[in-house]
DNA sequence: ATGTCTGCAAATCCTTTGCATTTTA
DNA sequence: TAAAATGCAAAGGATTTGCAGACAT
């Protein structure tokens, strides 16, 4: 992809090594994919994207939830009980505007980190993380039902 | 309980029979339990603190479906896929600090909402809804681990 | 060599669906 | 009486687990 991705991955890859965990092909893959994507997609979304069609799907939730083991993968749960994994970047993270008819989604720039922060600490909170996506109809979407 | 959930109460019946829906007395139970919870809970849980144990979950369920269908019932989703219910004010919905060891629920006086709706119409989308949850562990589950 | 991954199958959990029966209005 | 709610059983879908064989280091 990109330099940036590059070092990321490599960052990935090293810490997975660390942690004793092999480096294999399709992990490789996996992580390329979710690199790819700039917003969160399903367990099946990233075996596709990942080139992975003929692979078991258990295999690609193993890996993800390897992966989240390590801090490099956030899972985001969604209003119909599925989830969502996205890459993470530590110090970063990203909301989205997903249409529900095609699924199109587009990167919000929305903030609402540090004051959720504040306000679960606040409670006694400690590992905090949020999840915050927006459900809509697009307009291409609208204009055609 | 009190007058203020009372006429919660009230307004959701005579919405629900607007609807064309009956007012049963599984319903009802239904209905005071998740006014008297102050918090998100499983249907599980509602079903048990509607005194209605013997009662199929299966019309649970379907009870939070209607309830849900009129905006009274707010679904929230939890990282590991299930989901808990929790009863709103007809057109307003809330935000939640949810423990993961424990799924303990407390609301949030938060809400980006007027934001996102701006930003999302900007966007050209309709039929606007997003979710926004904060997951962490709480004090006591920390405590004990 | 040793511990980790993978695949296959089956299991699990929560939730939904189908259909016959009962209940509400 | 007609439409809706309920119960039972069974299905559904996403995710997990067990175990044997394959692979990485």
């Amino acid at each position: 992809m990109n330099s940036a991705s590059d070092s990321l991955i490599e960052t990935i890859l090293e810490r997975m090594r660390a942690e004793g965990g092999r480096i294999t092909q399709k992990r490789i893959r996996i992580i390329q994919a979710l690199a790819e994507f700039d917003h969160p997609a399903s367990a099946d979304k990233i075996r596709q994207s990942a080139g992975l069609a003929e692979t078991d799907l258990v295999t690609v939730y193993r890996n993800l939830e390897a992966l989240h083991g390590i801090g490099a993968v956030q899972r985001i749960p969604l209003e119909n009980g599925t989830q969502l994994f996205e890459l993470t970047v530590p110090g970063e993270h990203y909301h989205h505007l997903i249409c529900r008819e095609c699924h199109q989604a587009e990167r919000l720039d929305l903030c609402v980190g540090k004051e959720v922060l504040g306000r679960a600490k606040a409670h006694g909170y400690s590992q905090i993380t949020h999840v915050m996506e927006v459900y809509g109809v697009c307009k291409d979407c609208d204009d055609h039902s």
